[in-house]
DNA sequence: CTGGATCCAAACGGATACTG
DNA sequence: CAGTATCCGTTTGGATCCAG
């Protein structure tokens, strides 16, 4: 089971899932945006963009493609003036946020743990 | 169940328990750190250094210490010439382990797909 | 063997101005 | 409204050399 995860690392060098699922799970807004399409459903540009707080107007653009590119998310041109485009997930993004509710979980239980931990270190460098 | 993650990004801006974790798990070493250590159990630095395949010495240094400020690994030093270093998950290292085997699942299950989408967005752009 | 210290290129990402 | 284009500081991370 376990052994399973880092023989396929090793042995399969450019092809190991998780190196490459992390690359996108990583970056800085991908999870975020994911997170909010599977909250509230359907949303415009500018929806997304109030609700992801902090994001620029650039990397927004940026992580939507990406998660176009890689299916996990659908976009709706409609020809008006002024224009409206709407995202959603797809089965397949709907799919992620179940993993990652897991590991949501995991962070929200052990945060306080962790902290803790982080500031333990820091005086124990200090001195 | 699911609105929770939203309003909690949404209202605590500055305490985000998904942006906090995924900073730790997102970044490029750290959790093909945990798997390996989780798989193999406890390992020295050059044993580490080998099995994660492409990390160079200054990143395996850096991402050790911070699994360890978090409290997700010890460290043990051996005091011995020449010098011997242990690192082995903690209980808390190992209960990421969980979440991130559902992450690893939903990877090496959708890959395919994800891949197949990106050929067919590569194409669709190119035209 | 286990790192620390430095240098440097590339990628990331914010701010701003502009467009259909 | 929904972006695109550009500039530019910050961060990331690899390579290399050095040290206990």
């Amino acid at each position: 089971m376990k052994k399973e995860i880092s023989r396929k690392c090793e042995n399969d060098r450019d092809n190991c899932p998780v190196k490459d699922v992390l690359n996108r799970v990583g970056d800085k807004w991908s999870m975020l945006t994911v997170i909010m399409l599977s909250d509230h459903g359907t949303l415009r540009f500018n929806e997304l963009h109030q609700l992801i707080d902090g994001i620029s107007q650039k990397m927004l653009t940026v992580t939507l493609k990406m998660l176009e590119a890689d299916g996990l998310l659908t976009r709706k041109m409609y020809a008006q003036i002024p224009p409206k485009v709407e995202y959603a997930l797809t089965p397949l993004g709907e799919s992620l946020v179940t993993p990652l509710m897991h590991l949501y979980d995991w962070a929200n239980t052990n945060m306080p743990e962790i902290k803790a931990s982080r500031e333990r270190y820091e005086k124990a460098v200090a001195v």
